[in-house]
DNA sequence: CGAGGGGATATGACCGAGCACATCTTGCGG
DNA sequence: CCGCAAGATGTGCTCGGTCATATCCCCTCG
């Protein structure tokens, strides 16, 4: 071996190329204003030269400040953990932070809870929780001592900062724009039991209709996927008089065209269809579909702006932001003839 | 203030209260086996009642291993990308890693290059590039010294470890289906330039069809996205002959039907469509769509297996690992009348 | 011309773990 | 009953930065 083990340069190593204690090294580094511009410069070329790369690590430990946020969340294969995190990641490396995350793959407050003191442990500053279960909203209430936290979605108690969008706004403007366009009433494929945007959204719906004095008819219950979207679809269309669906989220809604399609039933001249979400594709189903925009991206930067603020504060200071969702109409809606 | 700003125990702690000395706690944690077991016993009681947590950035100082790997990608909204991920994710944890994320939302190797070694300062163990864009492929060039890596997709180098899908492969599959069911010649919706995807479907459509002697239609060129779909389609849709297209990914295979339906044209009956991907949503298209299926979660598992290799060996071991896509036949195909 | 002051730089302790090595126990064979 | 090896535990240094503080330098002003 001609290289005895190179090892990585360090603080010192470039210190005595330049000539200068490592504490200038530091300031240097640092941007300290107290150092002569010579001085700097020789600095800096000893810092290129020897390619030293400052350890992150060995400064998080001094400082005890890591410059990472932990994300846990549910599934982050679909669009909208996906999208808020995207948001997370990105607002908070504007801000200067690293984003660590874990994706639970089943959801209850254990697995919440060891994912966040695996997280705590690492030193993070803070924790996104996006895991809108109530089961998982559960864990949001033992948090390590002093770790600031926001949820999405999460949880209605006043000790932990949320960002949400406002689930029952959006189901009741789905809701009411299917009565206003002349149907009696509007069926409902809810998400599935526990989490917070089924009972979110179905609370929206079934107000909207009380509110119009309209019949509310028994849900259907879904998972988010367009498989129980197509079932409830079937179901639907094997009923009578049904002319109006709101389905609680954009996949399902797809289930159900593909099954009224199947038994032949023309949207929107039988049956309308909303959705909830507004994913890229709705706009090119068949039809197009009409249905509730949420902006997860706006969601994501929320929850880093709170996170970070509770961070530089260094006490907790709650927080509730709610974001409102819009409304898209498309063409698998139309008024009742 | 009663509490005088009560710092979190650390070992030194946890050994005054359990009787020993810090060096044996430390055993205790690591589960080293020369500890006695009521030794032990008492150790672990001092942390319980103490809630000590070990402070893995200090542990990463010394041991200089993170157990944090980076993962740098592009449009984690993607499914494609997302799925990947959710793999590399669960794989991770599973060996008891963290994994550090950096989406970027613009693609160059000077981008690419920052991630890396944004990660590396961060002093990760290893990274795995997400970025199947050829100029993404050039950052890989130049690694920061000794860093493991693996690229997705990412390149043809010999000096850079890879998991890929067979990407020309699934292209034939798709091609010669569609061969098969009597089609003159098959019509391709390609993806954006310059990712390596692109052209790996391309070279497989391009060479199933010259090996089937048949005439190759100039590709039209899309994003990935149903609008560009959208677009293709309806000029597919103006053009006289065609019967058989093959879109580069699902979404934009949506975006052909969309246009297709709109313009009167029956699916499978007048033109057959295929997709590639296979996203949860494609079973449900109008109709369901026949496609590609590529197994993202185990390319993400294999990523982790080739760096959690490559890290233990201590020094770089290249392997080229490929994944075989499979084919889904669904409802958009049938043979030409 | 010397005191005073602020900017530039250096020195040493420290963060909280692990590691190498020293030391003290214990058990077992002869 | 001793010697010795293996097991159990302790000691002090180290990782690579930052922080508090000390020191030095040079300039200004009375």
């Amino acid at each position: 071996m001609t290289t005895p083990k190179r090892r990585l340069p360090v603080m010192a190593d470039v210190a005595k190329e330049a000539g200068v204690s490592h504490q200038t090294v530091s300031r240097v580094l640092n941007d300290h204003p107290n150092v002569r511009a010579d001085t700097r410069a020789r600095v800096e070329a000893a810092i290129t030269r020897l390619g030293y790369r400052r350890n992150l690590v060995a400064r998080a430990l001094v400082t005890k400040r890591s410059r990472t946020l932990g994300v846990v969340s549910f599934d982050t294969t679909l669009y909208g953990p996906a999208s808020t995190i995207y948001g997370i990641e990105q607002a908070a490396r504007t801000a200067g932070y690293f984003v660590s995350i874990v994706s639970l793959k089943s959801i209850d407050a254990d697995n919440v809870r060891d994912a966040i003191d695996y997280l705590a442990e690492q030193g993070v500053d803070g924790v996104v929780v996006v895991a809108p279960q109530r089961s998982a909203a559960r864990a949001l209430e033992s948090l390590p001592a002093g770790l600031p936290a926001v949820a999405v979605e999460g949880t209605h108690r006043a000790d932990v900062s949320v960002v949400c969008i406002d689930q029952m706004e959006g189901a009741k403007l789905a809701t009411r724009h299917l009565l206003d366009q002349g149907h009696d009433t509007v069926w409902h494929v809810s998400g599935p039991h526990d989490w917070m945007e089924t009972e979110g959204r179905l609370e929206g719906w079934r107000a909207a209709l009380e509110e119009a004095g309209r019949p509310v008819p028994e849900p259907l219950a879904g998972d988010w996927s367009p498989r129980a979207g197509y079932e409830a679809g079937k179901s639907l269309a094997a009923m009578d008089g049904v002319t109006a669906v709101f389905a609680a989220n954009d996949q399902m809604a797809l289930g159900v065209l593909r099954a009224l399609s199947e038994k032949g039933v023309r949207v929107p001249q039988q049956i309308s269809v909303v959705g909830f979400d507004d994913i890229p594709e709705s706009e090119f189903f068949s039809p197009p579909l009409t249905t509730v925009r949420q902006d997860f991206d706006v969601v994501g930067r929320h929850c880093i702006e709170v996170l970070l603020r509770q961070i530089d504060l260094g006490h907790a200071a709650y927080e509730r932001l709610v974001v409102r969702p819009s409304f898209v109409v498309r063409s698998s809606t139309a008024p009742i003839r």
